[in-house]
RNA sequence: CGGGCUGUAGUAUACCGGUAGUACGCUUGAUUUGGGAUCAAGUAGACUGGGUUCGAUUCCCAGCAGCCCGACCA
């Protein structure tokens, strides 16, 4: 499965990012060949960073599957009408929209959101209090009008998100699940290799809820200002930054410190208002007709990839945690011509394949600082490296993110 | 959407009112091979449209695109 010769691999690196690329992040993926930018706010996903996007939708996927959500996938083309009823074709909600139309003049909406198709998707099963709770969610892709792309991955006109919905009898309920998705993604954070740097933060909320929480991960290249609790993991959004608000959280003013971060989720108690205006209604116990309570609940996959990027890299390169990363090893033959040597990477390369272990052998023949260089930039965690030098029984493993050289046995890389 | 800056080979850049030079890449050959090799020969370029001019890649205008700052941002 996961396997690659990188004479083979299309994408090839670059040492230079192009100058109008300015984010750590893009600049990184760029070069190693995981994306290609299809214009601003734009990005396409190559072999490697499809790779990368796949592993950590299954960490989402598992998580959203262990809190009981059920996986669909709703249309990226969309229904004015229920829009309508909610009042967000018109109005405030019409900058974000990227809109289109059939060949007879027939308006419809690029998916920037997908609360409406859920809930009406939802009116369509649902009729008793048996029937709840609900929770759904989708890895789709979102179109956003954005007025002023930028940083790369981080805010783009199209990206892939995770949405998860619950849809519950009452506000308890809600609230209970709204706790047990907190636990889940920072399950997430952690599993994907940012949980040290990302916090639990209280934002602005709605109509419905006084909050809503945003899980921000502290980097300089974050949008959002935040003042975090570090002992007791709690930030609050600059947005809604307020002495009231800071008493009202149980946070002290003078352990707040200020720091620039990312919103890599986003969880929302979204009430009745949808339900409502679409029609969403359960029967209770007594036969008496009642709307559900939803909630919303994100996650920028792409986002989330180019985080990683952007806060798990050094100057050589992307460090990719082993339970994200394209492959686990990255086999480096350095045969120089030495056919023998050449002969003993071919064979380690065949016996990872027959064993099912992720690694990318570079076969080129090329020299020893140019694959080191762009295995640096890669970033794949372990490096084996097979040459002149490397002796019969122990394999050099050099780990990415310390650059320590481990002596393993051949039984020790085979057996993992 | 307001403001600013920028558009030259695939990438990064240089010079210029008289049609463009360098580096990397790529191709061919030789020599090389444990941290982005060497030599030789090739390959490939002025965002688009107008204007000024004998002549525009260069100056002017417009458009388009990109980046940055701000505003906006379930």
């Amino acid at each position: 499965m996961g396997r690659m010769k990188q004479s083979k691999l299309f994408t090839k690196t670059r040492k230079d990012a192009p100058k109008d690329e300015v984010s750590k992040n893009a600049q990184l993926l760029l070069r190693a060949g995981y994306v290609h930018k299809e214009m601003a706010g734009v990005y396409s996903y190559l072999p490697l960073g499809f790779k990368v996007l796949k592993n950590i939708e299954a960490i989402v996927r598992d998580e959203m599957n262990m809190l009981g959500g059920q996986e669909g996938i709703l249309s990226s083309l969309q229904d004015p009408d229920i829009w309508k009823k909610t009042g967000r074709w018109d109005g405030e909600a019409d900058e974000v929209w990227l809109k289109t139309k059939l060949a007879n003049d027939s308006e419809l909406g690029l998916a920037f959101s997908h609360e409406e198709p859920w809930a009406r998707v939802l009116s369509e099963h649902v009729s008793s209090y048996r029937d709840l709770p609900l929770y759904t969610y989708h890895f789709a892709p979102k179109f956003r009008n954005e007025l002023r792309a930028k940083s790369g991955l981080m805010r783009g006109r199209e990206f892939l998100m995770k949405d998860l919905y619950s849809f519950t009898k009452n506000e308890d309920d809600l609230n209970t699940f709204y706790e047990d998705v907190r636990v889940a993604y920072e399950n997430i954070f952690r599993r994907v290799g940012i949980g040290n740097n990302t916090y639990f933060t209280y934002s602005s909320g709605g109509i419905f809820s006084k909050w809503s929480h945003e899980f921000q991960c502290v980097s300089d290249a974050g949008e959002d200002t935040i003042y975090i609790d570090t002992e007791k993991r709690i930030a609050i959004n600059k947005e809604i930054y307020t002495d009231e608000v800071i008493q009202e959280t149980g946070l002290e003013k003078d352990r707040l410190i200020e720091a620039k971060a990312i919103e890599v989720g986003n969880i929302f108690k979204l009430g009745t208002k949808y339900a409502e205006a679409l029609g969403l209604t359960y029967k209770d116990e007594e036969g008496n007709e009642n709307p559900v309570v939803m909630g919303s609940y994100g996650i920028g996959i792409g986002r989330l990839l180019g985080t990683v990027a952007e806060i798990l890299s050094d100057e050589k390169g992307i460090v990719w945690p082993e339970s994200i990363a394209p492959f686990k090893y990255h086999l480096v033959e350095l045969s120089g011509g030495d056919e023998a040597v050449k002969e003993r990477a071919d064979a380690l390369y065949q016996q990872m394949v027959e064993r099912g272990i992720e690694v990318l052998y570079d076969d080129r023949d090329a020299h020893a600082g140019e694959k080191f260089a762009d295995s640096d930039l890669m970033g794949i965690p372990y490096r084996i490296v097979v040459g002149k030098n490397s002796v019969g029984g122990v394999l050099e493993v050099v780990r990415r993110s310390t650059g320590e050289t481990l002596s393993m046995s051949y039984d020790e890389v085979l057996g993992s």
